[in-house]
DNA sequence: CTGAATCCCTCCGGATACTG
DNA sequence: CAGTATCCGGAGGGATTCAG
């Protein structure tokens, strides 16, 4: 039985946005490699803080992508590792990251020439 | 030259937030067979307001990955197709889709598991 | 070191009404 | 039919502080 994102009911689909926000796609792909700690995680994903780091794992761990050891030395180290389950969407993840890394130029020139083109005033860029 | 989407500083992130946005990867999905009406579009992304729907179409527009034609009839006649660039990123959205739509099974397992075994303060040595 | 808990403000996104 | 324009509640997300 195959489930459909575009039915509104499908609960398939908060999966979809699940995968698709802010850092999950950063975290994954950082956790391909293999285990690691909360910190190296927070260094490698420059810019995000430390709420919405903990909030992004702590749904990943959730949802079973990623699995939460605490190994209580001191200090504490808490490490983070994919699952079976979360190692099988690092391939669409992957490649949606290397879309954007290498298409960036072509959607910047897209982006100049839209805004240049629209001489209307939707956006007044000079307001408040 | 590689651009990094894990450096904070790199536009090719924002990039990757669009594509991963709510909407952005049923919208595609849906114009990969042809291009398509707004009301068409709107009756596919079951759900969808006619303003996101909206929101989501213009930045596609801007960002080259979607055309936008209007027929003058009567009524009016709005049609929306894949660039190029659009139709490059069709491949990373459909594998993700497919991802959701096959594992949301497993995912839903996982969730319970981890809620049951959460009922927090239990836990006197391992917990949280 | 790894969080949890607050405060606080922005902006997402739905509902509704109006236009060409 | 295909939008634009508002209003507005609530989630998203940053900064800071406290705790194990």
């Amino acid at each position: 039985m195959i489930r459909d994102v575009y039915l509104k009911m499908c609960p398939c689909r908060d999966l979809l946005d699940m995968v698709a926000s802010k850092w999950t796609a950063l975290a994954i792909g950082a956790l391909e490699d293999g285990p690691m700690r909360f910190g190296e995680l927070k260094r490698r994903l420059e810019g995000v803080s430390q709420k919405m780091l903990t909030q992004t794992l702590r749904t990943l761990e959730r949802d079973g992508l990623v699995t939460r050891t605490v190994y209580p030395s001191v200090p504490l180290r808490v490490e983070y590792e994919l699952t079976e389950l979360g190692r099988s969407v690092t391939g669409p993840l992957a490649a949606l990251r290397v879309w954007a890394q290498t298409n960036y130029e072509s959607v910047a020139e897209a982006r100049e020439t839209f805004d240049n083109a629209e001489p209307v005033g939707l956006e007044p860029a000079i307001s408040r």
